[in-house]
DNA sequence: CATGAATGAGTATTCATTCAT
DNA sequence: CATGAATGAATACTCATTCAT
């Protein structure tokens, strides 16, 4: 029923009698960490700003000085994690000298993100679907990165690195790929990025036939 | 805002002189309906029971005369779609002779079935993810029907119709193919579910290698 | 959680197929044994008609051919036990040659009246305060039965059996004392009501100086 | 159906410019305030919370502020009149040098305070009885009450000032006897609790003989 | 800026009562 | 008369948001 259960803005430092100082970056930093642990735990639909700020030693209105409300915290939320694997992921892809090692690469990396932040892949899991509509395959950061990788899917059969066939399928199929592997990962003990890395890009290289 | 807007029991007959005129099967239907068409809109999250009354002619009350909460009538509408559709890919796969019509009959029956239910194509893509529990990779109904189709694939594994490999991961990754191309399907215009089970049978039988 | 459970309005025969042939007497009496023990369990502002109905094989609206509305079933319940109950507090009295027996055989039929009663002492005890305004010492039947105790001891007063006092004051203390001590002796194991008799009617004869 | 019908939070006060103005002590109170008239009017089952706060100018939610919900207030009522009520017949009890003064102080403080509280009269009397299951002979404070009478009078057994007996009995007769010529004193006009508290406790010293 | 109490619109759910069959 | 589904008014309670301090 609780992670941690009390997120300062300074785990530090204790409560001083004079009011915190707190600087707007680490009440927004706070608030954020407050939101990612209840979200992850509650869902979006089931979190109330109450249950983020409780998480918090800032008052009610406070959390109205950072954020517009529930939609706009859990965006930001997103954000952070999604340009931080999209980095990661582009990154992946450019070291790649062959399709394959784009394909391995981007696993391997997408996996290993995952089992390295449990706590993003409760927040995305959790979130999985729409309800405010930012979240899932159609959220914008997903969106965002699997363009990303169509875009270099592309380039990658202009190079003749890979027989042309619909980009967007591929695309679509690499991603599903990927969501339903890192579920099925990250329920097994011990957690094995690199095995499941490998499964799916052979899967993707040659198929069942393997 | 709205789809329809209002769903009489009978959507032939103008609302009878009497209001008491509907039977128990015809009212349990048309909350059913209604309730169809308002969680495609909304998402689960965000229909409340009164969104899904005021799209039928009844009155508040009598919801609670077919279902205990939104979560039920949920429940109802997934159960409902979930076994029809569970039924047309069992029968798909009894019907395949190797494993890679297996596969084909699989994806084909799952791509034409939304393609045809376009509605339950929206109920169950503006749910996919939480928030209630019942939906989703993890919804009772698809964790039942990816349960099936292991069998199946443990089964032909033993008969040697394909190699062995993790099941659990293969069948995995057929379900996460199967959602993300049927969203880059349906998007599509026209809808060509005969083109996304092919594509989806070449990429698990040979990778992209064909 | 129920003590009965389902009470029909003819114990002795099992449903028949055809409806039964339920004529009034019988109904109501149904109703009305059902409302003593629902009363008794949940008191009078926790039980709804339908608590009612439901512990007889009545259909709700033939509770509306019988009773106006809750209310008038509790009424005709305490009407019931009220004057069955004032019916053996005068013939005690009237029996009582002393005003020392006349104080002891109210007593007396009282306590054992509720002690080989527990269920009429617990829907009355249930419901002893107002919401609905018919129970207790306020209650009708409460007040008609003092008002004829009442009647009996200014009649002994006149007669000389006791010296005169504030008849409307020792009417009251005889029923509080009736009340109080009826509540300590249903909680006691075993239920001793001829104890409980002599007590009171010592106490009121002359005082703890005894 | 109204006795005052608005009672604000400082009833000296127009409404204030701003609607903030009031603070924690005075809204609490102004609820409470509140309640002990709705619930003497409508009795514990008829009143709703909305009943409450519209005699108040505070809004729904402020209510939940400060109280869960009924109950709560009702309670917190209670155990007000209880604990002042309770503190006074314990003082009384302890300046007593005989048991017929024990007696005495305690009817005579009893009837006294209702006497000059008839407010509370009105809640206990409306809210006599269970429902909420927090009043009556078997409320939590009234409970307290007639224990702690009953450790003085087996005191004063021990100590010889009183022939040994029932002790438990006693109290509750005591205690009834209380209840019942409390009724019929607040009925009079005058209002006469020196009279109740001699009446009673001639009774309770040598019964009717006198 | 921070605070946190006040606000009140909004939602689920119950239940007495009606009425077509 | 009996039936039991339909009705909809009524209530408890929540929670995003505001705003005086």
């Amino acid at each position: 029923m609780s992670l941690d259960s009390q997120i300062t803005a300074d785990p530090f430092v204790d409560k001083p009698a004079t009011k915190r100082a707190n600087n707007r970056a680490t009440n927004q930093d706070a608030i954020l960490r407050a939101a990612r642990l209840v979200f992850a735990e509650l869902g979006y639909g089931g979190t109330t700003v109450r249950d983020i700020i409780r998480r918090t030693d800032l008052a009610t209105g406070t959390f109205y000085n950072y954020f517009d409300n529930k939609e706009q915290v859990f965006l930001a939320l997103n954000t952070q994690i999604g340009e931080e694997l999209r980095a990661l992921l582009a990154q992946g892809r450019q070291q790649a000298k062959t399709f394959e090692e784009l394909i391995a690469n981007n696993y391997l990396t997408y996996f290993t993100y995952f089992a390295n932040n449990p706590q993003n892949y409760a927040l995305t899991r959790s979130n999985r679907g729409r309800d405010g509509a930012n979240v899932n395959m159609e959220g914008p950061q997903v969106k965002a990165g699997l363009a990303e990788m169509q875009a270099d899917i592309e380039q990658a059969m202009q190079l003749g690195r890979v027989s042309k066939m619909d980009a967007a399928m591929l695309t679509a199929a690499i991603g599903g790929v990927a969501f339903s592997i890192l579920d099925d990962m990250m329920q097994r003990n011990p957690v094995q990025p690199k095995q499941a890395a490998e499964f799916a890009t052979r899967l993707f290289m040659s198929g069942i036939s393997t």
